[in-house]
DNA sequence: ATCAATATTTAGACTTATCTAAAAATAAAT
DNA sequence: ATTTATTTTTAGATAAGTCTAAATATTGAT
Protein backbone atom coordinates (compact mmCIF):
# COMPACT_ATOMS: atom_id res chain seq x y z
CA UNK A 1 0.00 0.00 0.00
CA UNK A 2 2.42 2.62 -0.89
CA UNK A 3 1.11 4.16 -3.94
CA UNK A 4 -1.93 6.63 -3.38
CA UNK A 5 0.34 8.14 -0.35
CA UNK A 6 -0.83 11.86 -1.50
CA UNK A 7 -4.81 10.72 -0.96
CA UNK A 8 -4.31 9.62 2.02
CA UNK A 9 -3.66 13.24 3.54
CA UNK A 10 -5.38 13.80 6.75
CA UNK A 11 -7.69 16.82 6.06
CA UNK A 12 -6.01 20.40 7.29
CA UNK A 13 -7.46 22.48 9.77
CA UNK A 14 -8.60 26.19 9.09
CA UNK A 15 -5.89 27.79 10.06
CA UNK A 16 -3.22 25.64 8.46
CA UNK A 17 -5.49 26.11 5.16
CA UNK A 18 -4.99 29.77 6.23
CA UNK A 19 -1.27 29.94 6.70
CA UNK A 20 -0.79 28.03 2.91
CA UNK A 21 -2.57 30.28 1.44
CA UNK A 22 -1.17 33.15 2.95
CA UNK A 23 2.54 31.62 2.25
CA UNK A 24 1.50 31.46 -1.52
CA UNK A 25 0.27 34.61 -1.65
CA UNK A 26 3.75 36.39 -0.44
CA UNK A 27 5.40 34.14 -2.88
CA UNK A 28 3.64 35.32 -5.51
CA UNK A 29 5.52 38.74 -4.62
CA UNK A 30 8.71 38.10 -3.71
CA UNK A 31 9.29 34.93 -4.85
CA UNK A 32 11.82 34.65 -2.10
CA UNK A 33 11.62 32.62 0.91
CA UNK A 34 8.94 33.66 3.38
CA UNK A 35 10.28 35.11 6.19
CA UNK A 36 8.16 34.68 10.01
CA UNK A 37 7.93 38.22 10.29
CA UNK A 38 6.26 38.58 6.95
CA UNK A 39 3.73 35.38 7.48
CA UNK A 40 3.07 36.83 10.97
CA UNK A 41 2.40 40.27 10.03
CA UNK A 42 -0.07 38.74 6.49
CA UNK A 43 -1.48 36.21 9.57
CA UNK A 44 -2.33 38.78 11.75
CA UNK A 45 -0.26 37.10 14.51
CA UNK A 46 2.91 36.93 16.42
CA UNK A 47 5.94 35.63 15.24
CA UNK A 48 6.00 33.18 18.25
CA UNK A 49 2.85 31.14 16.65
CA UNK A 50 4.12 31.32 13.25
CA UNK A 51 7.21 29.20 14.14
CA UNK A 52 5.22 26.53 15.75
CA UNK A 53 2.86 26.29 13.05
CA UNK A 54 5.87 26.40 10.31
CA UNK A 55 7.35 23.60 12.09
CA UNK A 56 3.90 21.77 11.95
CA UNK A 57 3.64 22.39 8.23
CA UNK A 58 7.05 21.29 7.75
CA UNK A 59 6.50 18.38 9.02
CA UNK A 60 3.58 17.38 7.11
CA UNK A 61 5.94 18.59 4.21
CA UNK A 62 3.78 21.34 2.97
CA UNK A 63 6.96 23.41 3.20
CA UNK A 64 10.09 23.59 3.70
CA UNK A 65 11.56 25.00 6.68
CA UNK A 66 15.04 25.93 7.82
CA UNK A 67 15.59 27.66 11.15
CA UNK A 68 15.78 31.45 11.00
CA UNK A 69 15.70 30.86 6.72
CA UNK A 70 11.95 31.46 6.20
CA UNK A 71 10.01 28.85 4.22
CA UNK A 72 8.64 27.53 1.01
CA UNK A 73 6.23 25.69 -0.42
CA UNK A 74 6.82 22.61 -1.62
CA UNK A 75 4.83 21.15 -4.76
CA UNK A 76 2.71 19.88 -2.71
CA UNK A 77 1.99 22.72 -0.39
CA UNK A 78 1.36 24.35 -3.72
CA UNK A 79 -1.23 21.83 -5.15
CA UNK A 80 -3.05 22.87 -1.64
CA UNK A 81 -2.91 26.53 -1.89
CA UNK A 82 -4.12 26.52 -5.61
CA UNK A 83 -7.17 24.21 -4.20
CA UNK A 84 -8.15 26.76 -1.43
CA UNK A 85 -7.84 29.64 -3.88
CA UNK A 86 -9.79 27.69 -6.27
CA UNK A 87 -12.66 27.39 -3.77
CA UNK A 88 -12.66 30.90 -2.33
CA UNK A 89 -12.39 32.32 -5.84
CA UNK A 90 -15.39 30.07 -7.38
CA UNK A 91 -17.40 30.77 -3.94
CA UNK A 92 -17.09 34.86 -4.79
CA UNK A 93 -18.18 34.16 -8.34
CA UNK A 94 -21.30 32.15 -7.18
CA UNK A 95 -21.95 35.36 -4.16
CA UNK A 96 -21.68 37.76 -6.87
CA UNK A 97 -23.62 35.89 -9.95
CA UNK A 98 -26.31 34.29 -8.51
CA UNK A 99 -26.96 35.80 -5.11
CA UNK A 100 -26.30 39.66 -5.87
CA UNK A 101 -23.68 40.05 -3.51
CA UNK A 102 -21.84 43.31 -4.30
CA UNK A 103 -18.02 42.28 -5.41
CA UNK A 104 -16.76 44.15 -2.25
CA UNK A 105 -19.19 42.14 0.42
CA UNK A 106 -17.84 38.69 -1.02
CA UNK A 107 -14.44 38.25 0.42
CA UNK A 108 -15.22 37.37 4.56
CA UNK A 109 -17.93 35.04 3.54
CA UNK A 110 -15.67 33.06 1.02
CA UNK A 111 -12.98 33.15 3.49
CA UNK A 112 -15.25 30.57 5.22
CA UNK A 113 -16.65 28.79 2.43
CA UNK A 114 -12.90 28.04 0.78
CA UNK A 115 -12.48 25.58 3.69
CA UNK A 116 -15.51 23.64 3.04
CA UNK A 117 -14.55 19.92 2.02
CA UNK A 118 -16.02 18.47 -0.70
CA UNK A 119 -14.32 17.61 -4.14
CA UNK A 120 -17.96 16.93 -5.36
CA UNK A 121 -18.96 20.37 -4.02
CA UNK A 122 -16.30 22.19 -5.61
CA UNK A 123 -16.73 20.61 -9.10
CA UNK A 124 -20.26 21.19 -9.55
CA UNK A 125 -20.20 24.43 -8.38
CA UNK A 126 -18.01 25.37 -10.96
CA UNK A 127 -19.87 23.84 -13.60
CA UNK A 128 -23.27 25.18 -12.22
CA UNK A 129 -21.16 28.62 -12.89
CA UNK A 130 -20.43 27.37 -16.75
CA UNK A 131 -16.52 27.36 -15.15
CA UNK A 132 -15.61 30.60 -14.98
CA UNK A 133 -11.84 31.63 -15.81
CA UNK A 134 -11.86 34.79 -13.22
CA UNK A 135 -13.63 35.69 -9.76
CA UNK A 136 -15.48 39.09 -9.67
CA UNK A 137 -11.97 40.58 -8.93
CA UNK A 138 -10.28 39.66 -11.46
CA UNK A 139 -8.29 37.20 -9.85
CA UNK A 140 -7.85 33.24 -12.41
CA UNK A 141 -9.56 31.15 -11.21
CA UNK A 142 -7.64 27.77 -10.64
CA UNK A 143 -9.34 24.66 -12.13
CA UNK A 144 -9.29 21.10 -10.38
CA UNK A 145 -6.04 20.42 -11.14
CA UNK A 146 -4.56 23.56 -10.25
CA UNK A 147 -4.34 25.09 -14.12
CA UNK A 148 -4.31 28.81 -14.16
CA UNK A 149 -5.07 30.96 -17.05
CA UNK A 150 -2.47 33.34 -17.60
CA UNK A 151 -3.23 36.82 -19.34
CA UNK A 152 -1.08 38.58 -21.80
CA UNK A 153 -0.20 42.44 -21.89
CA UNK A 154 -2.02 43.87 -18.82
CA UNK A 155 -0.28 46.28 -16.65
CA UNK A 156 -1.26 48.24 -14.28
CA UNK A 157 -3.42 51.55 -15.00
CA UNK A 158 -0.53 53.89 -13.41
CA UNK A 159 1.66 52.76 -16.14
CA UNK A 160 -0.62 52.70 -18.91
CA UNK A 161 0.21 55.37 -21.91
CA UNK A 162 -1.23 58.08 -22.40
CA UNK A 163 -4.22 57.83 -25.28
CA UNK A 164 -4.31 54.40 -24.87
CA UNK A 165 -7.24 52.54 -25.00
CA UNK A 166 -7.80 49.52 -22.09
CA UNK A 167 -10.10 47.84 -20.05
CA UNK A 168 -10.04 47.21 -16.33
CA UNK A 169 -9.48 43.47 -16.20
CA UNK A 170 -8.68 43.47 -12.10
CA UNK A 171 -7.51 45.01 -8.97
CA UNK A 172 -4.77 44.31 -6.80
CA UNK A 173 -6.28 45.73 -3.63
CA UNK A 174 -9.63 43.87 -2.83
CA UNK A 175 -10.51 45.79 0.06
CA UNK A 176 -13.96 46.52 0.55
CA UNK A 177 -13.27 50.80 0.78
CA UNK A 178 -11.06 50.52 -2.48
CA UNK A 179 -14.03 48.36 -4.27
CA UNK A 180 -16.99 51.12 -3.09
CA UNK A 181 -14.66 53.85 -4.21
CA UNK A 182 -14.40 52.26 -7.31
CA UNK A 183 -18.38 51.49 -7.92
CA UNK A 184 -19.19 54.82 -7.31
CA UNK A 185 -16.83 55.79 -9.90
CA UNK A 186 -18.60 53.34 -12.30
CA UNK A 187 -14.91 51.41 -12.50
CA UNK A 188 -15.83 47.70 -13.00
CA UNK A 189 -14.31 44.95 -14.73
CA UNK A 190 -14.76 45.65 -18.17
CA UNK A 191 -14.72 49.19 -18.00
CA UNK A 192 -12.90 50.85 -21.22
CA UNK A 193 -10.87 53.51 -19.98
CA UNK A 194 -7.67 55.47 -21.63
CA UNK A 195 -5.28 58.15 -19.57
CA UNK A 196 -5.70 61.27 -21.19
CA UNK A 197 -3.27 63.47 -18.79
CA UNK A 198 -0.89 62.75 -16.01
CA UNK A 199 0.22 65.31 -13.17
CA UNK A 200 3.46 65.44 -12.19
CA UNK A 201 3.58 67.10 -8.99
CA UNK A 202 1.03 64.90 -6.80
CA UNK A 203 1.30 61.46 -9.60
CA UNK A 204 -2.46 61.59 -9.97
CA UNK A 205 -4.27 60.80 -13.53
CA UNK A 206 -7.02 62.19 -15.43
CA UNK A 207 -9.13 59.33 -17.24
CA UNK A 208 -11.96 58.87 -19.79
CA UNK A 209 -14.61 56.57 -19.28
CA UNK A 210 -18.14 56.40 -19.94
CA UNK A 211 -17.58 59.53 -21.72
CA UNK A 212 -16.40 61.53 -18.49
CA UNK A 213 -13.73 62.59 -17.23
CA UNK A 214 -12.35 61.43 -13.41
CA UNK A 215 -9.19 62.20 -11.67
CA UNK A 216 -7.48 59.04 -10.00
CA UNK A 217 -4.82 59.28 -7.30
CA UNK A 218 -1.64 57.71 -8.13
CA UNK A 219 -2.58 54.98 -5.17
CA UNK A 220 -5.64 54.11 -6.61
CA UNK A 221 -3.97 53.84 -10.41
CA UNK A 222 -1.69 51.86 -9.53
CA UNK A 223 -4.22 49.01 -7.94
CA UNK A 224 -6.53 48.72 -11.03
CA UNK A 225 -4.94 46.23 -13.68
CA UNK A 226 -5.50 46.94 -17.32
CA UNK A 227 -5.35 45.23 -20.48
CA UNK A 228 -4.97 47.08 -24.10
CA UNK A 229 -7.14 46.57 -26.19
CA UNK B 1 -27.32 50.64 25.88
CA UNK B 2 -29.36 48.00 27.25
CA UNK B 3 -31.31 47.33 24.43
CA UNK B 4 -29.78 44.54 21.74
CA UNK B 5 -28.19 42.62 24.40
CA UNK B 6 -29.36 39.75 22.04
CA UNK B 7 -27.48 40.76 19.24
CA UNK B 8 -24.84 41.07 21.05
CA UNK B 9 -24.36 37.65 20.71
CA UNK B 10 -20.46 36.48 20.93
CA UNK B 11 -20.57 34.23 18.28
CA UNK B 12 -20.89 30.36 18.72
CA UNK B 13 -18.29 28.31 17.99
CA UNK B 14 -19.61 24.75 15.30
CA UNK B 15 -19.19 22.45 18.32
CA UNK B 16 -21.72 24.79 20.53
CA UNK B 17 -23.91 25.31 17.81
CA UNK B 18 -23.64 21.13 17.06
CA UNK B 19 -24.76 20.61 21.02
CA UNK B 20 -27.47 23.03 20.42
CA UNK B 21 -28.95 21.69 17.02
CA UNK B 22 -28.51 18.11 18.96
CA UNK B 23 -30.55 19.16 22.16
CA UNK B 24 -33.13 21.09 19.95
CA UNK B 25 -33.73 17.02 17.98
CA UNK B 26 -33.69 15.21 21.26
CA UNK B 27 -36.36 17.43 22.59
CA UNK B 28 -38.44 16.98 19.48
CA UNK B 29 -38.47 13.90 20.18
CA UNK B 30 -39.36 13.34 23.92
CA UNK B 31 -40.18 17.01 24.96
CA UNK B 32 -38.55 16.40 28.35
CA UNK B 33 -35.08 17.20 29.68
CA UNK B 34 -32.41 16.23 27.42
CA UNK B 35 -30.38 13.74 29.48
CA UNK B 36 -26.27 13.57 29.33
CA UNK B 37 -26.05 10.25 28.08
CA UNK B 38 -28.70 10.90 25.54
CA UNK B 39 -26.76 13.78 24.44
CA UNK B 40 -23.37 12.03 24.25
CA UNK B 41 -24.69 9.41 22.40
CA UNK B 42 -26.35 11.69 19.96
CA UNK B 43 -22.98 14.02 19.66
CA UNK B 44 -21.11 10.63 19.73
CA UNK B 45 -18.67 11.32 22.50
CA UNK B 46 -18.07 11.16 26.35
CA UNK B 47 -20.51 11.88 29.33
CA UNK B 48 -18.17 14.22 30.56
CA UNK B 49 -17.78 16.08 27.83
CA UNK B 50 -21.49 16.81 27.74
CA UNK B 51 -21.09 18.13 31.06
CA UNK B 52 -18.29 20.39 30.59
CA UNK B 53 -19.88 22.00 27.35
CA UNK B 54 -23.73 21.99 28.82
CA UNK B 55 -22.52 24.13 31.81
CA UNK B 56 -20.75 26.64 29.33
CA UNK B 57 -23.91 26.92 27.01
CA UNK B 58 -26.22 27.36 30.30
CA UNK B 59 -23.48 30.11 30.97
CA UNK B 60 -24.42 31.54 28.05
CA UNK B 61 -28.13 30.70 28.85
CA UNK B 62 -28.83 29.23 25.58
CA UNK B 63 -29.89 26.45 27.92
CA UNK B 64 -31.49 25.87 31.47
CA UNK B 65 -29.50 23.06 33.13
CA UNK B 66 -29.74 21.95 36.79
CA UNK B 67 -27.23 19.00 37.92
CA UNK B 68 -28.14 15.55 37.59
CA UNK B 69 -31.44 16.74 35.79
CA UNK B 70 -30.48 16.82 32.02
CA UNK B 71 -30.55 20.57 29.68
CA UNK B 72 -33.30 21.94 27.97
CA UNK B 73 -33.29 25.01 25.66
CA UNK B 74 -33.89 28.15 26.34
CA UNK B 75 -35.90 30.66 23.85
CA UNK B 76 -32.66 31.66 23.08
CA UNK B 77 -31.32 28.39 22.42
CA UNK B 78 -34.46 27.54 20.49
CA UNK B 79 -33.48 30.31 17.97
CA UNK B 80 -30.31 29.88 17.62
CA UNK B 81 -31.21 26.00 17.19
CA UNK B 82 -33.50 27.17 14.28
CA UNK B 83 -30.80 29.05 12.73
CA UNK B 84 -28.95 26.56 12.03
CA UNK B 85 -31.35 24.06 10.38
CA UNK B 86 -32.60 26.55 8.47
CA UNK B 87 -29.28 26.75 6.97
CA UNK B 88 -28.50 23.31 6.97
CA UNK B 89 -31.99 22.97 5.26
CA UNK B 90 -31.27 25.55 2.75
CA UNK B 91 -28.12 24.09 1.72
CA UNK B 92 -29.17 20.85 1.08
CA UNK B 93 -31.87 21.81 -0.89
CA UNK B 94 -29.14 23.89 -2.96
CA UNK B 95 -27.31 20.79 -3.09
CA UNK B 96 -30.16 18.84 -4.74
CA UNK B 97 -31.56 21.29 -6.52
CA UNK B 98 -28.39 23.29 -8.39
CA UNK B 99 -25.28 20.79 -8.18
CA UNK B 100 -27.20 17.93 -8.83
CA UNK B 101 -26.21 16.53 -5.30
CA UNK B 102 -28.45 13.05 -4.46
CA UNK B 103 -30.57 13.26 -1.55
CA UNK B 104 -28.61 10.43 0.28
CA UNK B 105 -25.36 12.60 -0.33
CA UNK B 106 -26.02 16.16 1.03
CA UNK B 107 -25.98 15.84 4.77
CA UNK B 108 -21.91 15.82 5.11
CA UNK B 109 -21.70 18.64 2.87
CA UNK B 110 -24.59 20.53 4.79
CA UNK B 111 -23.29 19.64 8.33
CA UNK B 112 -20.24 21.78 6.94
CA UNK B 113 -21.93 24.73 5.18
CA UNK B 114 -24.83 25.01 7.88
CA UNK B 115 -22.01 26.96 10.12
CA UNK B 116 -21.06 29.78 8.09
CA UNK B 117 -21.94 32.81 9.74
CA UNK B 118 -23.74 35.74 7.54
CA UNK B 119 -26.90 36.15 7.44
CA UNK B 120 -27.19 38.11 3.82
CA UNK B 121 -25.80 34.86 2.80
CA UNK B 122 -28.68 32.99 3.92
CA UNK B 123 -31.14 35.08 2.87
CA UNK B 124 -30.20 35.56 -0.41
CA UNK B 125 -29.72 31.29 -0.68
CA UNK B 126 -33.37 31.42 0.37
CA UNK B 127 -34.28 33.96 -2.67
CA UNK B 128 -32.32 32.50 -5.06
CA UNK B 129 -34.19 28.50 -4.65
CA UNK B 130 -37.22 31.03 -4.37
CA UNK B 131 -38.42 30.29 -0.76
CA UNK B 132 -38.80 26.28 -0.61
CA UNK B 133 -40.49 25.50 2.42
CA UNK B 134 -39.39 21.96 2.63
CA UNK B 135 -35.69 20.56 1.86
CA UNK B 136 -35.18 17.32 -0.08
CA UNK B 137 -36.08 14.97 2.73
CA UNK B 138 -39.51 15.99 3.03
CA UNK B 139 -38.15 18.52 6.65
CA UNK B 140 -39.38 21.58 6.78
CA UNK B 141 -37.36 25.18 5.92
CA UNK B 142 -37.68 27.59 9.06
CA UNK B 143 -37.95 30.71 7.92
CA UNK B 144 -36.01 33.92 9.24
CA UNK B 145 -37.87 34.12 11.76
CA UNK B 146 -37.38 30.27 12.63
CA UNK B 147 -41.50 30.01 11.46
CA UNK B 148 -41.82 26.70 10.50
CA UNK B 149 -44.70 25.20 8.06
CA UNK B 150 -46.74 22.69 10.09
CA UNK B 151 -48.41 20.00 7.87
CA UNK B 152 -51.25 18.31 8.60
CA UNK B 153 -52.35 14.78 8.17
CA UNK B 154 -49.41 13.37 8.02
CA UNK B 155 -48.37 9.38 9.35
CA UNK B 156 -45.95 7.17 9.13
CA UNK B 157 -46.43 4.82 5.79
CA UNK B 158 -46.49 2.05 8.24
CA UNK B 159 -49.45 3.28 9.75
CA UNK B 160 -51.68 3.91 6.89
CA UNK B 161 -54.97 2.10 6.14
CA UNK B 162 -54.92 -0.38 3.37
CA UNK B 163 -56.01 0.71 0.05
CA UNK B 164 -55.84 4.41 0.98
CA UNK B 165 -54.29 7.20 -1.46
CA UNK B 166 -51.13 8.57 -0.20
CA UNK B 167 -48.12 10.55 -0.97
CA UNK B 168 -44.47 10.60 0.22
CA UNK B 169 -44.05 13.61 2.10
CA UNK B 170 -40.71 13.14 4.16
CA UNK B 171 -38.13 10.11 5.33
CA UNK B 172 -37.47 9.86 9.32
CA UNK B 173 -34.36 8.78 8.89
CA UNK B 174 -31.85 10.35 6.32
CA UNK B 175 -29.14 7.69 6.57
CA UNK B 176 -27.48 7.59 3.18
CA UNK B 177 -28.24 4.04 2.94
CA UNK B 178 -31.80 3.91 3.73
CA UNK B 179 -32.18 6.49 0.72
CA UNK B 180 -30.25 4.79 -1.60
CA UNK B 181 -32.76 1.71 -0.57
CA UNK B 182 -35.21 4.40 -1.47
CA UNK B 183 -34.00 5.52 -4.75
CA UNK B 184 -33.68 1.58 -5.43
CA UNK B 185 -36.94 1.11 -5.17
CA UNK B 186 -38.31 4.12 -7.07
CA UNK B 187 -39.54 5.90 -3.93
CA UNK B 188 -39.54 9.40 -3.80
CA UNK B 189 -41.03 12.80 -2.23
CA UNK B 190 -44.09 12.87 -4.04
CA UNK B 191 -44.40 9.06 -4.43
CA UNK B 192 -48.35 8.37 -5.15
CA UNK B 193 -49.01 4.75 -3.05
CA UNK B 194 -50.95 2.57 -0.74
CA UNK B 195 -50.68 0.03 1.08
CA UNK B 196 -52.38 -3.13 -0.67
CA UNK B 197 -51.60 -5.81 2.08
CA UNK B 198 -49.91 -6.52 5.49
CA UNK B 199 -48.92 -9.68 6.58
CA UNK B 200 -48.49 -10.26 10.52
CA UNK B 201 -45.93 -12.41 10.59
CA UNK B 202 -43.21 -10.20 10.02
CA UNK B 203 -45.20 -6.78 9.96
CA UNK B 204 -44.19 -6.21 6.56
CA UNK B 205 -46.07 -4.65 4.02
CA UNK B 206 -46.84 -4.88 0.03
CA UNK B 207 -47.25 -1.81 -1.05
CA UNK B 208 -48.64 -0.35 -4.32
CA UNK B 209 -46.66 2.18 -6.84
CA UNK B 210 -45.77 3.34 -10.08
CA UNK B 211 -48.02 0.65 -11.23
CA UNK B 212 -46.21 -2.05 -9.50
CA UNK B 213 -46.14 -4.05 -6.28
CA UNK B 214 -43.47 -3.96 -3.79
CA UNK B 215 -42.75 -5.08 -0.21
CA UNK B 216 -41.30 -3.52 2.41
CA UNK B 217 -40.14 -4.11 6.10
CA UNK B 218 -41.74 -2.60 8.64
CA UNK B 219 -38.59 -0.72 9.65
CA UNK B 220 -39.05 0.73 6.14
CA UNK B 221 -42.30 1.66 6.44
CA UNK B 222 -42.01 3.18 9.63
CA UNK B 223 -38.65 5.78 8.14
CA UNK B 224 -41.54 7.08 5.52
CA UNK B 225 -43.54 9.88 6.26
CA UNK B 226 -46.84 9.98 3.82
CA UNK B 227 -49.84 12.62 3.97
CA UNK B 228 -53.29 11.24 2.51
CA UNK B 229 -54.07 12.95 -0.96
C1' DA C 1 35.42 41.86 13.04
C1' DT C 2 32.92 43.47 16.74
C1' DC C 3 28.80 45.44 18.62
C1' DA C 4 24.18 47.08 18.33
C1' DA C 5 19.76 46.46 16.25
C1' DT C 6 16.55 43.41 14.40
C1' DA C 7 14.60 38.94 13.53
C1' DT C 8 13.58 34.47 15.12
C1' DT C 9 13.06 30.83 18.25
C1' DT C 10 12.25 28.77 22.81
C1' DA C 11 9.95 28.23 27.18
C1' DG C 12 6.07 28.49 29.74
C1' DA C 13 1.20 29.72 30.12
C1' DC C 14 -3.79 30.00 28.60
C1' DT C 15 -8.16 28.37 26.19
C1' DT C 16 -11.20 25.06 23.94
C1' DA C 17 -12.75 20.66 23.46
C1' DT C 18 -11.87 16.42 24.27
C1' DC C 19 -10.50 12.06 27.08
C1' DT C 20 -9.95 8.55 31.28
C1' DA C 21 -10.57 7.31 35.83
C1' DA C 22 -12.48 8.16 40.17
C1' DA C 23 -16.08 10.17 43.10
C1' DA C 24 -20.75 11.43 43.97
C1' DA C 25 -25.67 11.43 43.15
C1' DT C 26 -29.78 9.24 41.58
C1' DA C 27 -32.62 5.26 40.41
C1' DA C 28 -33.93 0.46 40.86
C1' DA C 29 -34.59 -3.82 43.30
C1' DT C 30 -35.19 -6.57 46.81
C1' DA D 1 -35.17 1.35 53.31
C1' DT D 2 -30.88 -0.31 52.37
C1' DT D 3 -27.98 -1.97 48.92
C1' DT D 4 -26.74 -2.33 44.17
C1' DA D 5 -26.57 -0.56 39.62
C1' DT D 6 -26.66 3.26 36.68
C1' DT D 7 -26.01 7.96 35.60
C1' DT D 8 -23.67 12.10 36.12
C1' DT D 9 -20.09 15.01 37.68
C1' DT D 10 -15.34 16.12 39.07
C1' DA D 11 -10.37 16.00 38.67
C1' DG D 12 -6.56 15.76 36.07
C1' DA D 13 -4.38 14.96 31.33
C1' DT D 14 -3.83 15.92 26.31
C1' DA D 15 -3.62 18.46 21.77
C1' DA D 16 -4.19 22.61 18.91
C1' DG D 17 -3.42 27.22 18.46
C1' DT D 18 -2.45 31.16 20.45
C1' DC D 19 0.13 34.57 23.67
C1' DT D 20 4.17 37.00 26.50
C1' DA D 21 8.70 37.26 27.90
C1' DA D 22 13.23 35.70 27.61
C1' DA D 23 17.00 33.70 24.99
C1' DT D 24 19.45 33.17 20.75
C1' DA D 25 20.71 33.97 15.92
C1' DT D 26 21.37 36.97 12.09
C1' DT D 27 22.21 41.40 9.92
C1' DG D 28 24.18 45.82 9.39
C1' DA D 29 27.20 49.58 10.70
C1' DT D 30 31.25 51.04 12.05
Amino acid sequence: MLWNLNQMEEHLTQSEENYIKAIFALQEETSAPVSTNDLADKMETKASSVTDMVKKLAEKSLISYKKYKGCELTAEGERTALKTIRKHRLWETFLVEKLKFGWDEVHEVAEQLEHIRSTKLTDQLEAFLDFPKFDPHGDAIPDRNGEIVRREKSCKLYELNLHTEAVVIGVADGSPSFLRYLDKHRINLGTKLKVTEKFEFDDSLEVELNDSKLSLSSAAATNITVQLI
